[in-house]
DNA sequence: CATGAATGAGTTTTCATTCAT
DNA sequence: GATGAATGAAAACTCATTCAT
C-alpha cells in the first residue's frame, strides 16, 4: 500500500515536472531568458508559483532541468545515428543534417542553450552541456574516420572542437539573420570544407 | 584661452570615459553582464552614479562604448596585418596568432562581447560588431588566397564564417577551461585543418 | 468550496484595494500629487511596495482608481437627483447643494481631481472625467429648463460650461481659503446669478 | 565710481534675469512644468546652470519670477482698460476680449499659471496671483455697474468670482480641446449669460 | 500538499543643488 | 563672478523567494 502511494507520488512528480518543463520552454521561446520569470512559468504551467519551488529548489535548478530535458532527445537521436553502421563521412553528414533540422524546429531555444554565455555561466557546474556532448559526438566520428582510414591522423579533440565551432556559428548565423541558405547547400559546404579544407591540394 | 579650456575639458572628458571604461571592464569581468549594474560601475569608478549619465546617456550606450573601445585596437592591428605584403597563408597565420594573443590578454571580457547572445542582441544595431569585422577580415584573406591560386574556389563567405566559428570556439574553450594547449600548437592545428580538412589525400 | 475560496479572494482583493485607496487619498491630501510616491502610499497602507503593483499595474492606474472611486458616489447621487421629478430650477439647486456638501466632505482631494491640470493630463484618456460628467449633468438641466419654458433658448453647452466654471471656482475658493460663506448663502447667490445675470432688467 | 559700478551691476543683473525669464518661458511652453528642468532653462538661456542660482535662490523663486513677469503686462493693460472712461458693460467686454487674446497668444503658459494646481501650490505664498488680481478687476467693474445703475445689487465678490470661474473655464476648454468657437461668439455668449442669466424674462 | 499574496532588495534613470576651478 | 562637472537622494517598477492559510 505504501508502495502504491509511493509510486503514485513519483508519477505525479514526474508529470508535474514535465508540465513545468513544457511551460518553461514555451516561455523561454517566447520571452527569452531575461523575460523568463517564475511568474510566467507558473502561469503558463497553470500551477501555483509556490509549487515550482516544490519541484525545483530555485530558478537555476529549473533551468538546468529544462536544459537537460531539452537536449535529451537530441542526444538520443544523435546516439542512434552514431550507432548506425555507416562510414564516418555519411554518418557525419547525417548527424549534421539532424542537428540543423532539430535546431530549425527549436530555433527559439537554441540561443539559450548552445550559445548564450549567461546560460552557460548559470549552468556552469552542470555536467554534460549540449556543447560538450556534441563535441564528443563529433570526436567519435572523427576517430572512426581515422580508424577507417578515410581521415588523416589529426588531433581528434581539437578538430572536433573546430568543427563544432564552425557548425554552431552557421547555426547562429541562420537564426539571427533568418538567413535563407537551404540546409542541403549548407551541409554540402560544411562537408566540403571539413573534408578538404581550403588548400588547392597538389 | 577658450582654446585651452576647451582642450582641458576634452581631456577631462576623455579621462573620465577611460576611467568609467576601466571600471566597467572590471565589473564585467568580475560579475558578468547580469551582475553589471550602474551602481557597481559607479562605485568601481569611484564616481557618483549620476556622473555615469553625464558621459553616457544610458547603460546600453556605456556597454557599446566598452565594446567599441575593447575591439578598436584589435581591429587596427588586424588591419595592419591585412595590409602586409604576405601571401594568404602566412597572413592568416599571423592574424590568428594575433587574435589568440589579444584574447589571452583580455580573456575576462571576451565572453561578453564575442560570445554572449544577450550582449549581441543589445549591440545588434551597432555598426561593425567585432564579429562581422572579423569574418570580413577572414573573407578578405580567403579571397586573396583564391586569387593567388593557393586556395580552391570555395564559397568565400561561408568558409569565412566556418573558420571564424571554429576559431571562436577554441578561444572560448581556452578561456572557459583555462585550457593549456599552447598557442603554437593551436595555430598549427587550426592551419592544418583549414588547409587540408580531414580527408585522407587520395 | 472553490466558490468560497473564490469569494474570499475577491473580498480580500477588494479590501486591499480599499486600503490602498484610503492610503492614496491620505497621501494625496497630505503631500499633493507631486509628493505622492508609491513608497509613501505603500508605507501609509502598511503594505510592501511590490504589493501595490499586484493590485494596480502602475501609478497611473492607481490614480485612476482613486479618481474613479472618489467620484463614483457623487455621480450616482447626482444621477438620482437628475432623475427626480422636479422642474429645472429646484433640480439645479438640489444638485448644487449636493455638490457643495460632497466637496465639503472631501475637500482635500477636490483639487487634484477637478482642478489640477497635471492630473487631468494624466487621466486624459479616462472615459468620463468628473468634469465632463458634471458639465453634462448641467447641460441636461438647462435643456430641461428650456423645454419647460422656464429658461431662455441659450447656447446649452456654452452655458453649462460657464455655470460649471463658476461653480467650480467658488468650490476651489472655498477649499483654498477655508472660506466661511455658508452653503445656503452660496447657493442663493449662484442661483440668483444663474437665473437673472447681473443686468438690471428693464 | 562705486556708483557707476553699482549701476552697471544692477543693469547686468536685470538683463540676466530677463534672459533667464525668456528662456524659462520658452522651456515651459515647450516642455510643460514637469519638463522644465534647471538644465534646460540654463541651456536655453545660454548661461551656466550655476548662474541661475546666482540670480534666483532656487527653482521655486525662478518660477515665481516668471509668473510675476508674465502677468505684469496683462495686469498693466488690464489696468488701462479699467481706467478708461467706459460704462461697465463695454468695459467688461473690452477686458474679456483682451484676456482671451492674451491667452490665445500665451496658450502654452496659461495652464501653468492660471489652472495648474501644482503651480498654485508652488506659488502659494505669492502675493497677488493672476487669479486674485483678475477677480478684483472684475469686482471693480461690477461695482461700477451697480453704481451706474446698470447692474443689480448683487454680492460683488461672489459674482466676480463666479464670472471669473466661468471665463476661466471656457479658456481652459479652448486650450485643451483646441476648440474652434471664435472669440467674438464666445464673448457674445458670455456677455449674454452675464447680463441676463438663463431665466426667461417674465 | 498546493497556493498565491506579500515581500523588499535591487534596477535604471532623473535632476535640484553645490562647489572647486 | 561665471562655470558646469559632480553629487546622491529619490522615483517607478521588477521579481526570486517565502510562508500563512
Amino acid at each position: 500500500m505504501a508502495r502504491l502511494a509511493e509510486r503514485r507520488k513519483r508519477l505525479v512528480t514526474s508529470m508535474m515536472k514535465q508540465g513545468i518543463y513544457e511551460a518553461a520552454v514555451a516561455v523561454l521561446t517566447r520571452y527569452g531568458l531575461e523575460g523568463t520569470t517564475m511568474d510566467r512559468v507558473a502561469e503558463q504551467a497553470e500551477v501555483a508559483k509556490g509549487s515550482l519551488y516544490k519541484y525545483f529548489q530555485n530558478k537555476v535548478e529549473l533551468l538546468q532541468f529544462v536544459h537537460e530535458r531539452l537536449l535529451e532527445p537530441l542526444r538520443e537521436s544523435s546516439q542512434e545515428i552514431l550507432d548506425e553502421d555507416l562510414s564516418a563521412l555519411p554518418k557525419l553528414e547525417a548527424l549534421l543534417r539532424h542537428w540543423f533540422e532539430y535546431l530549425q524546429e527549436h530555433r527559439g531555444l537554441f540561443n539559450f542553450f548552445f550559445v548564450d554565455h549567461a546560460v552557460r555561466a548559470l549552468l556552469r557546474d552542470h555536467d554534460r552541456t549540449g556543447r560538450t556532448s556534441a563535441v564528443q559526438d563529433l570526436a567519435l566520428i572523427i576517430r572512426q574516420g581515422i580508424e577507417e582510414g578515410g581521415f588523416r591522423r589529426v588531433d581528434v579533440s581539437l578538430t572536433a572542437e573546430l568543427l563544432f565551432g564552425a557548425v554552431r556559428d552557421v547555426c547562429e548565423q541562420r537564426i539571427e539573420t533568418d538567413a535563407a541558405l537551404p540546409i542541403d547547400q549548407l551541409i554540402e559546404g560544411v562537408m566540403d570544407f571539413f573534408q578538404h579544407g581550403v588548400g588547392a591540394d597538389e
